[in-house]
RNA sequence: GCCCCCAUCGUCUAGUGGCCUAGGACGCCGCCCUUUCAAGGCGGUAACGCCGGUUCGAAUCCGGUUGGGGGUACCA
Protein backbone atom coordinates (compact mmCIF):
# COMPACT_ATOMS: atom_id res chain seq x y z
CA UNK A 1 0.00 0.00 0.00
CA UNK A 2 1.20 3.21 -0.92
CA UNK A 3 0.24 6.21 1.59
CA UNK A 4 -0.84 9.40 -0.35
CA UNK A 5 1.78 11.03 1.71
CA UNK A 6 4.38 9.54 0.50
CA UNK A 7 3.13 9.92 -3.02
CA UNK A 8 3.40 13.93 -2.80
CA UNK A 9 6.30 13.19 -1.94
CA UNK A 10 7.39 11.33 -5.05
CA UNK A 11 5.80 13.79 -6.99
CA UNK A 12 7.90 16.80 -5.56
CA UNK A 13 10.87 14.80 -5.32
CA UNK A 14 10.12 13.74 -8.80
CA UNK A 15 9.17 17.36 -10.30
CA UNK A 16 12.63 18.68 -9.14
CA UNK A 17 14.64 15.84 -10.60
CA UNK A 18 13.16 16.21 -13.63
CA UNK A 19 14.20 19.87 -13.76
CA UNK A 20 17.90 18.83 -14.50
CA UNK A 21 19.40 16.84 -16.58
CA UNK A 22 21.37 14.65 -14.44
CA UNK A 23 18.80 14.84 -11.31
CA UNK A 24 17.90 11.79 -9.74
CA UNK A 25 14.82 10.69 -8.00
CA UNK A 26 16.00 7.29 -5.13
CA UNK A 27 13.58 5.77 -3.58
CA UNK A 28 14.48 4.26 -0.83
CA UNK A 29 12.39 1.86 1.32
CA UNK A 30 13.06 2.99 4.92
CA UNK A 31 11.18 0.09 6.47
CA UNK A 32 14.09 -2.77 6.13
CA UNK A 33 11.97 -5.36 7.49
CA UNK A 34 8.98 -4.63 5.71
CA UNK A 35 11.43 -4.88 2.41
CA UNK A 36 12.74 -8.07 3.04
CA UNK A 37 10.03 -9.80 4.71
CA UNK A 38 7.38 -8.64 2.25
CA UNK A 39 8.10 -8.30 -1.37
CA UNK A 40 4.82 -7.45 -2.74
CA UNK A 41 4.59 -4.65 -0.53
CA UNK A 42 7.66 -2.92 -2.59
CA UNK A 43 6.47 -3.86 -5.74
CA UNK A 44 3.00 -2.10 -4.73
CA UNK A 45 4.94 1.26 -4.60
CA UNK A 46 6.61 0.94 -7.41
CA UNK A 47 3.53 0.15 -9.48
CA UNK A 48 1.82 2.77 -7.56
CA UNK A 49 4.43 5.02 -8.83
CA UNK A 50 4.42 3.84 -12.21
CA UNK A 51 0.71 4.64 -12.24
CA UNK A 52 1.90 8.30 -11.12
CA UNK A 53 4.05 8.23 -13.66
CA UNK A 54 7.41 7.70 -12.05
CA UNK A 55 8.76 4.90 -14.04
CA UNK A 56 11.57 2.79 -13.22
CA UNK A 57 12.38 3.39 -16.71
CA UNK A 58 13.09 6.75 -16.18
CA UNK A 59 16.43 7.45 -16.32
CA UNK A 60 15.91 9.95 -13.56
CA UNK A 61 14.21 7.11 -11.55
CA UNK A 62 16.42 5.44 -9.10
CA UNK A 63 15.74 2.55 -6.73
CA UNK A 64 14.06 1.22 -5.37
CA UNK A 65 16.66 0.57 -2.52
CA UNK A 66 16.92 -0.96 0.78
CA UNK A 67 18.89 -0.58 3.95
CA UNK A 68 19.62 -3.94 3.80
CA UNK A 69 22.42 -3.35 0.37
CA UNK A 70 24.34 -1.50 2.74
CA UNK A 71 24.40 -3.62 5.46
CA UNK A 72 28.10 -4.07 6.60
CA UNK A 73 28.72 -0.62 5.62
CA UNK A 74 26.06 0.20 8.67
CA UNK A 75 28.18 -1.52 10.49
CA UNK A 76 31.84 -0.45 10.06
CA UNK A 77 30.27 3.33 10.41
CA UNK A 78 29.06 2.20 14.41
CA UNK A 79 32.53 0.84 14.63
CA UNK A 80 34.52 3.56 13.30
CA UNK A 81 32.28 5.98 15.33
CA UNK A 82 33.26 4.08 18.31
CA UNK A 83 37.02 4.14 17.96
CA UNK A 84 37.11 7.42 17.39
CA UNK A 85 35.54 8.34 20.20
CA UNK A 86 32.33 10.34 18.82
CA UNK A 87 30.23 6.62 20.03
CA UNK A 88 30.62 4.78 23.31
CA UNK A 89 28.97 1.79 24.75
CA UNK A 90 26.12 2.33 26.80
CA UNK A 91 24.83 -0.71 29.90
CA UNK A 92 21.73 1.08 30.70
CA UNK A 93 18.23 -0.19 30.49
CA UNK A 94 15.29 1.63 29.62
CA UNK A 95 13.88 1.38 33.53
CA UNK A 96 17.10 2.39 34.88
CA UNK A 97 17.58 5.26 33.32
CA UNK A 98 13.60 6.10 33.74
CA UNK A 99 14.60 5.34 37.52
CA UNK A 100 17.57 7.29 38.04
CA UNK A 101 15.56 10.51 35.84
CA UNK A 102 12.24 10.10 38.11
CA UNK A 103 10.15 10.42 34.79
CA UNK A 104 10.07 7.77 31.73
CA UNK A 105 9.48 10.76 29.56
CA UNK A 106 12.60 12.19 30.03
CA UNK A 107 15.57 11.25 27.97
CA UNK A 108 18.38 9.43 28.35
CA UNK A 109 20.71 10.66 31.29
CA UNK A 110 24.11 10.36 29.75
CA UNK A 111 25.39 7.94 32.74
CA UNK A 112 27.38 6.05 30.75
CA UNK A 113 28.47 8.50 28.81
CA UNK A 114 32.61 8.91 30.34
CA UNK A 115 32.67 5.17 31.55
CA UNK A 116 34.67 3.59 28.95
CA UNK A 117 32.69 0.46 28.51
CA UNK A 118 33.92 -1.81 25.48
CA UNK A 119 31.92 -3.40 23.77
CA UNK A 120 29.72 -6.31 25.16
CA UNK A 121 26.39 -8.61 25.93
CA UNK A 122 23.56 -5.87 26.66
CA UNK A 123 25.44 -2.99 25.44
CA UNK A 124 23.72 -0.21 22.91
CA UNK A 125 26.06 1.82 21.24
CA UNK A 126 25.25 5.44 21.52
CA UNK A 127 26.34 8.66 19.79
CA UNK A 128 28.21 11.20 21.82
CA UNK A 129 26.18 14.15 21.27
CA UNK A 130 28.82 17.24 21.36
CA UNK A 131 28.60 19.68 24.35
CA UNK A 132 27.09 23.09 23.94
CA UNK A 133 25.94 24.81 21.23
CA UNK A 134 22.72 24.28 18.60
CA UNK A 135 22.47 22.22 15.68
CA UNK A 136 21.64 24.62 12.61
CA UNK A 137 19.32 22.94 10.24
CA UNK A 138 19.09 24.05 6.94
CA UNK A 139 15.47 23.59 5.84
CA UNK A 140 14.78 24.61 2.38
CA UNK A 141 10.59 24.93 3.61
CA UNK A 142 11.23 27.24 6.77
CA UNK A 143 14.38 28.37 6.72
CA UNK A 144 16.78 27.89 9.38
CA UNK A 145 15.99 25.55 12.06
CA UNK A 146 17.83 25.40 15.78
CA UNK A 147 18.18 22.71 18.31
CA UNK A 148 20.41 23.04 21.20
CA UNK A 149 22.44 20.10 21.93
CA UNK A 150 21.21 20.16 25.48
CA UNK A 151 18.08 18.88 24.50
CA UNK A 152 19.70 15.79 22.35
CA UNK A 153 19.92 12.97 24.20
CA UNK A 154 22.61 10.85 23.51
CA UNK A 155 20.80 8.45 21.23
CA UNK A 156 21.67 4.70 20.32
CA UNK A 157 23.18 4.22 16.66
CA UNK A 158 23.36 0.59 17.01
CA UNK A 159 21.39 -1.98 19.43
CA UNK A 160 22.97 -4.30 21.66
CA UNK A 161 22.99 -7.02 18.78
CA UNK A 162 24.63 -5.09 16.83
CA UNK A 163 22.36 -4.27 14.03
CA UNK A 164 21.80 -0.38 12.98
CA UNK A 165 18.86 1.46 14.10
CA UNK A 166 17.08 3.97 11.52
CA UNK A 167 19.12 6.83 11.88
CA UNK A 168 22.80 5.15 11.37
CA UNK A 169 21.35 3.06 8.76
CA UNK A 170 19.31 6.52 7.10
CA UNK A 171 22.68 8.60 7.44
CA UNK A 172 24.59 5.74 5.63
CA UNK A 173 22.83 5.43 2.83
CA UNK A 174 22.23 8.66 1.82
CA UNK A 175 25.72 9.07 2.49
CA UNK A 176 26.87 6.54 0.13
CA UNK A 177 24.22 7.49 -2.21
CA UNK A 178 26.15 10.67 -2.61
CA UNK A 179 22.20 12.46 -1.65
CA UNK A 180 22.34 15.93 -1.26
CA UNK A 181 18.90 16.81 -1.00
CA UNK A 182 16.07 14.65 1.16
CA UNK A 183 12.58 15.23 0.87
CA UNK A 184 10.10 13.82 3.26
CA UNK A 185 7.77 13.79 6.03
CA UNK A 186 7.91 16.43 8.13
CA UNK A 187 7.87 13.40 11.14
CA UNK A 188 11.32 13.53 10.56
CA UNK A 189 12.39 17.51 11.38
CA UNK A 190 13.12 16.32 15.13
CA UNK A 191 15.11 13.72 14.41
CA UNK A 192 17.08 15.87 11.79
CA UNK A 193 19.72 17.42 13.83
CA UNK A 194 20.61 13.71 15.03
CA UNK A 195 21.41 12.73 11.21
CA UNK A 196 23.00 15.85 10.69
CA UNK A 197 25.15 15.34 13.62
CA UNK A 198 26.08 11.88 12.65
CA UNK A 199 26.84 13.22 9.12
CA UNK A 200 29.20 16.10 10.47
CA UNK A 201 30.72 13.00 12.90
CA UNK A 202 31.60 11.05 9.17
CA UNK A 203 32.88 14.56 8.33
CA UNK A 204 30.26 14.85 5.36
CA UNK A 205 28.63 17.88 4.61
CA UNK A 206 24.84 17.24 5.15
CA UNK A 207 22.47 17.52 2.45
CA UNK A 208 19.96 20.29 2.36
CA UNK A 209 16.28 19.03 4.48
CA UNK A 210 13.35 19.77 3.09
CA UNK A 211 10.81 18.39 5.70
CA UNK A 212 6.97 18.56 3.99
CA UNK A 213 4.11 19.58 6.14
CA UNK A 214 2.18 16.64 7.04
CA UNK A 215 -1.34 15.53 5.24
CA UNK A 216 -4.16 15.92 7.51
CA UNK A 217 -7.80 14.04 7.79
CA UNK A 218 -10.53 16.60 8.74
CA UNK A 219 -9.98 16.87 12.58
CA UNK A 220 -6.32 17.78 11.41
CA UNK A 221 -4.37 14.92 12.33
CA UNK A 222 -1.63 12.76 10.52
CA UNK A 223 -3.02 10.55 7.65
CA UNK A 224 -2.98 7.23 9.88
CA UNK A 225 -3.19 4.23 7.80
CA UNK A 226 -5.80 2.70 10.52
CA UNK A 227 -8.24 5.55 10.40
CA UNK A 228 -7.79 7.45 6.97
CA UNK A 229 -8.27 6.24 3.57
CA UNK A 230 -4.92 7.04 2.41
CA UNK A 231 -4.13 4.28 -0.06
CA UNK A 232 -3.33 5.46 -3.06
CA UNK A 233 -4.34 1.86 -4.29
CA UNK A 234 -8.13 2.17 -3.22
CA UNK A 235 -8.25 5.84 -5.48
CA UNK A 236 -6.94 4.06 -8.42
CA UNK A 237 -9.25 1.41 -7.61
CA UNK A 238 -12.12 3.64 -7.55
CA UNK A 239 -11.32 5.11 -11.11
CA UNK A 240 -9.28 8.13 -10.38
CA UNK A 241 -7.59 9.16 -13.11
CA UNK A 242 -3.55 9.32 -12.44
CA UNK A 243 -3.35 12.57 -13.93
CA UNK A 244 -6.21 13.89 -11.68
CA UNK A 245 -4.50 12.56 -8.80
CA UNK A 246 -0.79 13.78 -9.67
CA UNK A 247 -2.81 17.08 -10.15
CA UNK A 248 -4.26 17.15 -6.68
CA UNK A 249 -1.37 16.08 -4.87
CA UNK A 250 0.89 19.18 -6.13
CA UNK A 251 -1.52 21.23 -5.09
CA UNK A 252 -1.62 20.20 -1.76
CA UNK A 253 0.68 22.95 -0.24
CA UNK A 254 2.07 24.34 -3.17
CA UNK A 255 0.55 26.73 -5.62
CA UNK A 256 1.53 27.12 -9.40
CA UNK A 257 0.79 30.39 -8.73
CA UNK A 258 -1.07 31.10 -11.51
CA UNK A 259 -5.02 31.38 -12.20
CA UNK A 260 -5.62 27.74 -13.35
CA UNK A 261 -5.41 24.83 -11.12
CA UNK A 262 -5.60 22.29 -13.70
CA UNK A 263 -2.50 22.24 -15.17
CA UNK A 264 -0.79 18.99 -16.86
CA UNK A 265 2.36 17.76 -15.18
CA UNK A 266 4.81 19.13 -17.93
CA UNK A 267 3.59 22.56 -17.19
CA UNK A 268 3.38 22.18 -13.62
CA UNK A 269 7.03 20.56 -13.05
CA UNK A 270 9.19 23.05 -14.51
CA UNK A 271 7.20 25.62 -12.62
CA UNK A 272 7.94 23.56 -9.29
CA UNK A 273 10.22 25.26 -6.66
CA UNK A 274 10.42 23.22 -3.00
CA UNK A 275 10.82 26.33 -1.01
CA UNK A 276 7.37 27.59 -2.58
CA UNK A 277 6.04 24.66 -0.83
CA UNK A 278 3.99 25.81 2.47
CA UNK A 279 5.00 25.04 5.52
CA UNK A 280 1.59 24.48 6.85
CA UNK A 281 0.07 21.27 7.16
CA UNK A 282 -2.48 20.84 4.38
CA UNK A 283 -6.00 18.46 4.26
CA UNK A 284 -6.55 16.22 1.78
CA UNK A 285 -10.35 17.00 0.27
CA UNK A 286 -11.45 14.20 -1.51
CA UNK A 287 -14.25 16.51 -2.67
CA UNK A 288 -11.71 18.57 -5.02
CA UNK A 289 -9.90 15.85 -5.85
CA UNK A 290 -13.01 14.24 -7.26
CA UNK A 291 -13.93 17.95 -9.11
CA UNK A 292 -10.49 17.52 -10.64
CA UNK A 293 -10.98 14.27 -11.81
CA UNK A 294 -14.43 14.69 -13.00
CA UNK A 295 -12.58 17.51 -15.24
CA UNK A 296 -9.87 15.11 -16.23
CA UNK A 297 -12.67 12.57 -17.43
CA UNK A 298 -14.39 14.98 -19.10
CA UNK A 299 -11.59 16.43 -20.93
CA UNK A 300 -11.13 12.92 -22.02
CA UNK A 301 -11.40 12.07 -26.17
CA UNK A 302 -13.98 9.56 -26.53
CA UNK A 303 -12.31 6.21 -27.78
CA UNK A 304 -9.33 7.28 -24.61
CA UNK A 305 -12.87 7.51 -22.46
CA UNK A 306 -13.85 4.18 -23.36
CA UNK A 307 -11.08 2.63 -22.87
CA UNK A 308 -10.31 3.73 -19.49
CA UNK A 309 -13.78 2.25 -18.43
CA UNK A 310 -12.83 -1.27 -19.81
CA UNK A 311 -11.68 -2.35 -16.82
CA UNK A 312 -14.86 -1.95 -14.92
CA UNK A 313 -16.85 -3.52 -17.79
CA UNK A 314 -14.62 -6.57 -17.70
CA UNK A 315 -16.20 -10.45 -16.85
CA UNK A 316 -14.83 -10.06 -13.55
CA UNK A 317 -16.17 -7.10 -12.33
CA UNK A 318 -19.18 -5.48 -14.44
CA UNK A 319 -22.38 -7.44 -12.92
CA UNK A 320 -24.41 -8.42 -15.86
CA UNK A 321 -23.62 -11.38 -17.55
CA UNK A 322 -20.39 -11.13 -19.77
CA UNK A 323 -22.30 -12.55 -23.24
CA UNK A 324 -24.75 -9.83 -22.68
CA UNK A 325 -21.98 -6.99 -23.16
CA UNK A 326 -22.77 -4.89 -26.61
CA UNK A 327 -19.61 -3.05 -27.35
CA UNK A 328 -21.26 -1.21 -30.20
CA UNK A 329 -24.30 0.29 -27.41
CA UNK A 330 -21.57 0.68 -24.79
CA UNK A 331 -19.70 3.28 -27.34
CA UNK A 332 -23.26 5.08 -28.22
CA UNK A 333 -23.85 5.37 -24.83
CA UNK A 334 -20.45 6.69 -23.58
CA UNK A 335 -20.21 10.44 -24.71
CA UNK A 336 -23.44 10.75 -22.30
CA UNK A 337 -22.25 9.13 -19.53
CA UNK A 338 -18.77 11.24 -19.59
CA UNK A 339 -19.80 13.89 -18.41
CA UNK A 340 -22.02 12.60 -15.53
CA UNK A 341 -19.19 10.51 -13.70
CA UNK A 342 -16.70 12.10 -11.45
CA UNK A 343 -14.90 8.52 -11.13
CA UNK A 344 -14.22 6.23 -13.66
CA UNK A 345 -16.20 3.38 -11.43
CA UNK A 346 -19.47 5.29 -11.84
CA UNK A 347 -19.67 4.24 -15.19
CA UNK A 348 -21.46 0.89 -14.36
CA UNK A 349 -24.13 2.09 -12.53
CA UNK A 350 -24.80 4.63 -15.58
CA UNK A 351 -25.09 1.83 -17.96
CA UNK A 352 -25.68 -1.20 -16.65
CA UNK A 353 -29.42 -1.33 -17.34
CA UNK A 354 -28.04 -2.09 -21.13
CA UNK A 355 -26.57 -5.47 -20.51
CA UNK A 356 -28.46 -7.00 -17.55
CA UNK A 357 -31.42 -9.14 -18.36
CA UNK A 358 -33.81 -7.03 -15.92
CA UNK A 359 -33.52 -3.52 -14.36
CA UNK A 360 -32.30 -3.56 -10.77
CA UNK A 361 -35.27 -1.50 -9.53
CA UNK A 362 -33.51 0.90 -6.62
CA UNK A 363 -36.81 1.19 -3.70
CA UNK A 364 -36.74 4.55 -3.42
CA UNK A 365 -36.72 5.63 -7.56
CA UNK A 366 -39.71 3.11 -7.82
CA UNK A 367 -41.71 4.37 -4.71
CA UNK A 368 -41.16 7.78 -5.67
CA UNK A 369 -42.03 7.43 -9.68
CA UNK A 370 -44.93 4.61 -9.25
CA UNK A 371 -46.86 6.88 -7.08
CA UNK A 372 -50.69 5.77 -6.86
CA UNK A 373 -52.17 6.46 -10.49
CA UNK A 374 -49.53 8.35 -12.19
CA UNK A 375 -47.45 5.70 -12.28
CA UNK A 376 -49.82 2.90 -13.70
CA UNK A 377 -51.01 5.71 -15.96
CA UNK A 378 -48.04 6.27 -17.59
CA UNK A 379 -46.64 3.32 -17.85
CA UNK A 380 -50.14 1.60 -19.21
CA UNK A 381 -50.07 4.57 -21.76
CA UNK A 382 -46.67 4.61 -23.04
CA UNK A 383 -46.78 0.18 -23.53
CA UNK A 384 -49.86 0.83 -25.66
CA UNK A 385 -48.06 3.66 -27.56
CA UNK A 386 -44.77 2.18 -28.26
CA UNK A 387 -46.61 -0.76 -29.02
CA UNK A 388 -48.28 0.84 -32.34
CA UNK A 389 -45.86 -0.36 -34.71
CA UNK A 390 -45.75 3.61 -36.41
CA UNK A 391 -44.35 4.45 -33.84
CA UNK A 392 -40.72 5.39 -35.25
CA UNK A 393 -37.82 4.00 -32.80
CA UNK A 394 -35.31 7.18 -32.40
CA UNK A 395 -34.87 9.07 -29.58
CA UNK A 396 -36.22 12.69 -30.63
CA UNK A 397 -39.34 10.80 -32.04
CA UNK A 398 -40.00 8.74 -28.76
CA UNK A 399 -39.60 12.31 -27.09
CA UNK A 400 -42.53 13.41 -28.83
CA UNK A 401 -44.52 10.52 -28.41
CA UNK A 402 -44.04 10.65 -24.67
CA UNK A 403 -44.64 14.34 -24.49
CA UNK A 404 -47.80 13.67 -25.56
CA UNK A 405 -48.71 10.88 -23.63
CA UNK A 406 -47.65 12.86 -20.67
CA UNK A 407 -49.61 15.40 -22.34
CA UNK A 408 -53.18 13.29 -22.21
CA UNK A 409 -52.63 12.76 -18.46
CA UNK A 410 -52.16 16.16 -18.04
CA UNK A 411 -47.99 16.06 -17.71
CA UNK A 412 -45.44 17.74 -18.40
CA UNK A 413 -42.48 15.86 -19.79
CA UNK A 414 -40.16 16.00 -16.34
CA UNK A 415 -43.22 14.43 -14.43
CA UNK A 416 -44.10 12.20 -17.32
CA UNK A 417 -40.93 10.32 -17.77
CA UNK A 418 -40.10 9.27 -14.32
CA UNK A 419 -42.15 6.06 -14.65
CA UNK A 420 -40.70 5.27 -17.82
CA UNK A 421 -37.39 5.89 -16.48
CA UNK A 422 -37.54 3.75 -13.53
CA UNK A 423 -39.66 0.92 -15.14
CA UNK A 424 -36.59 0.96 -17.71
CA UNK A 425 -33.55 1.89 -15.59
CA UNK A 426 -34.65 1.05 -12.31
CA UNK A 427 -33.80 4.37 -11.09
CA UNK A 428 -34.77 7.57 -11.16
CA UNK A 429 -31.41 9.09 -12.18
CA UNK A 430 -29.59 8.55 -15.26
CA UNK A 431 -28.44 9.00 -18.57
CA UNK A 432 -31.04 10.91 -21.40
CA UNK A 433 -33.84 8.55 -21.61
CA UNK A 434 -34.87 8.53 -25.39
CA UNK A 435 -31.30 7.71 -26.04
CA UNK A 436 -31.12 4.66 -23.53
CA UNK A 437 -34.68 4.05 -25.12
CA UNK A 438 -33.77 3.83 -28.60
CA UNK A 439 -30.96 1.66 -27.89
CA UNK A 440 -32.60 -1.05 -25.89
CA UNK A 441 -34.95 -1.41 -28.61
CA UNK A 442 -39.03 -1.72 -29.00
CA UNK A 443 -39.15 -5.01 -27.73
CA UNK A 444 -36.81 -5.05 -24.46
CA UNK A 445 -38.64 -1.32 -23.37
CA UNK A 446 -41.96 -2.94 -23.93
CA UNK A 447 -40.78 -6.13 -21.90
CA UNK A 448 -39.63 -4.07 -19.23
CA UNK A 449 -42.96 -1.66 -18.85
CA UNK A 450 -44.94 -5.03 -18.92
CA UNK A 451 -42.88 -6.11 -16.16
CA UNK A 452 -43.05 -2.86 -13.90
CA UNK A 453 -46.56 -2.48 -14.93
CA UNK A 454 -47.20 -5.99 -13.32
CA UNK A 455 -44.94 -5.33 -10.28
CA UNK A 456 -46.85 -2.43 -9.69
CA UNK A 457 -50.18 -3.80 -10.02
CA UNK A 458 -49.01 -6.77 -7.93
CA UNK A 459 -48.01 -4.20 -5.08
CA UNK A 460 -50.74 -2.28 -5.31
CA UNK A 461 -53.07 -5.78 -4.66
CA UNK A 462 -50.71 -6.39 -1.84
CA UNK A 463 -51.70 -2.86 -0.52
CA UNK A 464 -55.67 -3.27 -0.20
CA UNK A 465 -55.29 -6.82 1.10
CA UNK A 466 -53.18 -5.41 3.72
CA UNK A 467 -55.76 -2.45 4.32
CA UNK A 468 -57.79 -2.80 7.43
CA UNK A 469 -61.43 -4.01 5.87
CA UNK A 470 -64.10 -1.46 6.68
C1' G B 1 6.63 17.43 31.03
C1' C B 2 10.50 18.78 27.40
C1' C B 3 11.90 19.98 22.19
C1' C B 4 10.33 21.57 17.41
C1' C B 5 6.90 23.25 13.73
C1' C B 6 2.47 25.78 12.13
C1' A B 7 -1.64 29.79 11.99
C1' U B 8 -5.58 34.05 5.39
C1' C B 9 -12.85 32.06 3.42
C1' G B 10 -15.60 25.28 5.56
C1' U B 11 -11.10 23.30 2.49
C1' C B 12 -6.47 24.04 -0.79
C1' U B 13 -4.21 28.47 -1.59
C1' A B 14 -2.54 33.91 -3.76
C1' G B 15 -0.47 37.57 -0.95
C1' U B 16 6.74 38.91 1.14
C1' G B 17 4.61 47.13 4.15
C1' G B 18 0.83 50.91 0.41
C1' C B 19 -1.80 47.77 -5.95
C1' C B 20 -6.17 44.26 -0.33
C1' U B 21 -13.17 47.79 0.81
C1' A B 22 -7.89 40.54 0.60
C1' G B 23 -7.66 37.38 -5.44
C1' G B 24 -8.37 32.19 -7.39
C1' A B 25 -9.92 27.00 -6.91
C1' C B 26 -13.10 23.10 -4.52
C1' G B 27 -17.45 23.02 -1.59
C1' C B 28 -22.01 25.33 -0.42
C1' C B 29 -26.41 28.55 -1.95
C1' G B 30 -29.40 30.92 -5.81
C1' C B 31 -30.79 31.76 -11.01
C1' C B 32 -30.55 30.26 -16.30
C1' C B 33 -30.47 26.02 -19.57
C1' U B 34 -33.12 21.29 -19.28
C1' U B 35 -36.79 14.66 -20.36
C1' U B 36 -34.18 12.89 -14.72
C1' C B 37 -29.19 13.58 -13.17
C1' A B 38 -24.98 15.76 -14.61
C1' A B 39 -22.29 19.12 -17.61
C1' G B 40 -22.36 24.29 -19.04
C1' G B 41 -23.48 29.72 -18.18
C1' C B 42 -24.36 33.71 -14.63
C1' G B 43 -24.41 35.43 -9.68
C1' G B 44 -23.81 34.92 -4.32
C1' U B 45 -21.96 33.27 0.72
C1' A B 46 -17.44 33.16 3.33
C1' A B 47 -11.11 34.45 5.97
C1' C B 48 -6.18 37.65 7.68
C1' G B 49 -7.13 33.53 15.82
C1' C B 50 -6.23 37.24 19.87
C1' C B 51 -3.30 41.28 22.37
C1' G B 52 0.47 44.58 22.14
C1' G B 53 4.33 47.05 19.50
C1' U B 54 7.38 49.10 14.94
C1' U B 55 5.60 52.40 10.91
C1' C B 56 2.63 58.01 7.85
C1' G B 57 0.71 53.05 6.61
C1' A B 58 0.58 45.92 8.43
C1' A B 59 -2.57 39.93 6.34
C1' U B 60 2.55 41.11 5.45
C1' C B 61 7.96 43.00 10.37
C1' C B 62 8.75 42.16 16.02
C1' G B 63 7.08 40.38 20.96
C1' G B 64 3.54 37.88 23.65
C1' U B 65 -0.76 34.89 23.92
C1' U B 66 -4.18 31.24 22.42
C1' G B 67 -5.10 27.21 19.48
C1' G B 68 -3.48 23.14 16.38
C1' G B 69 0.21 19.57 14.94
C1' G B 70 4.73 16.62 15.09
C1' G B 71 8.62 14.45 17.89
C1' U B 72 10.40 12.70 22.38
C1' A B 73 12.04 4.00 21.82
C1' C B 74 17.94 -0.81 21.95
C1' C B 75 10.32 1.57 16.06
C1' A B 76 10.73 3.14 11.07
Amino acid sequence: MFHVGGARSALFNWALAQQQPEGRFVLRIEDTDAARNKPEWTEGIISALAWLGISEADPHFEGPYFQSAYADEHIRTAERLYSGGQAYYCACTRDQVAERRGNPHLGYDGFCRDRGLEPGPGRALRFRVPDGGPTVVEDRIRGRVEFEHDNIEDFVIARADGSPLFVLANVVDDVEMGVNEVIRGEEHLSNTPKQQLLWEALGQTPPVWAPLPVIVNEKRQKLSKRRDKVALESYQDEGYLPEAMVNYLMLLGWSPGEDREIMPWEQMQPLFDISDVNSSSAFFDEKKLRAFNGEYIRALDADDFVERCRPYLAPDRAPWPASNFDEKAFRAVAPLAQSRIAVLGEIVPNVDFLFLDEPVFDEKSWNKAMKPGVGEEMLSASLERFGDPGQVWEAEALKTALEEVGQAQGLKLGKAQAPVRVAVTGRTVGLPLFESLELLGRDRVRARLEAALERLRADQAREQADAPAE
